[in-house]
DNA sequence: TGCAATTAGTTAGCCTTGCTAACTAATATC
DNA sequence: GATATTAGTTAGCAAGGCTAACTAATTGCA
């Protein structure tokens, strides 16, 4: 199908794509008064469900592995994930969250959402679900819901 | 405790804010093809509408006005904005887009739109009006739609 | 067996884009 | 005319993206 034969869709990917800008913009303002990083904040989420090695945490992160690598390295330093290598293949190094980083991504978290949550309290029941509903088709579009990453997409 | 009993609330505001984490971090991939950055393509799409003094333009974006200061100078050495001190109060600066800038945003915003639109050019015509109907009432929650952001917060 | 290719992660260095604090310049107020 | 307020800028810092180039470990094959 050609592009331009896709108006709705079109209209669509616009809005979402600005919906999203301004919600992080302002979901982020809380961020200061959390002591805790909102990238951290997610890989400690992603974390919550077990262990995952450098690179998988990068893929569901969508980040580049330099980029996860860094991050970790800061997370170990603050006490919230800990770097164990693989007894089997030590190249592999496997991150789990500590439980501070489950304290600290409960309360981070919990300050993060607080904000998302005053816009989204104000909403009648319809709203929300259309909202829930969104939300589910987002996680699947993008493979972010418990979706076992079956390969990189690696478009190349 | 009024928070508890928003169980559903919170699992949505939750899953929302993740939702557009992931979502930008997809549509973001572009960026380097086009020559102009995020913030500046936001900003340019707020200057479509015509021009705003630097203040305004820093509240429509939700940031402080040394970023937008320090943007909008940018835009303007890039050539995609102008600055114009007004005549009757030396102390406003109003900026303009160039016909330049209006170009590079369709560029710009086409490519990051066209990765969003790889996504829901995938959905069948029912998520595709869930995610509709979800944007709309994100827009309205925001005050992102025509609202004309009266007066700055200003918290000090 | 041993060496080349592949794979996982790291290091180095760059860029953008947030922020606050402290400043300048212009205008308004008393 | 001195003082307060307002708009924007400068300086300096931090987070978090990226690529390129590296190390170390494993795999595979001649």
């Amino acid at each position: 199908m050609p592009i331009d034969a896709r108006g709705r869709e079109r209209d669509v990917a616009d809005r979402l794509h600005s919906a999203a800008i301004h919600l992080l913009r302002r979901a982020r303002r809380t961020d200061p008064l959390t002591g805790i990083s909102p990238a951290q904040l997610s890989a400690l989420s992603v974390l919550m469900s077990g262990p995952k090695t450098l690179g998988e945490l990068a893929a569901a992160e969508q980040v580049r592995p330099p980029t996860m690598s860094r991050l970790v390295s800061e997370m170990e330093r603050a006490g919230v994930a800990r770097k164990v290598t693989d007894r089997d293949d030590g190249r592999v190094v496997r991150v789990h969250a500590t439980a501070k980083g489950l304290r600290a991504l409960d309360r981070g978290r919990a300050m993060r959402i607080e904000a998302t949550l005053r816009l989204v309290a104000d909403l009648d029941e319809g709203s929300l679900g259309t909202l829930d509903r969104a939300v589910a088709v987002i996680e699947d579009m993008l493979g972010t819901r418990a979706a076992p990453w079956r390969s990189r997409p690696k478009s190349k």
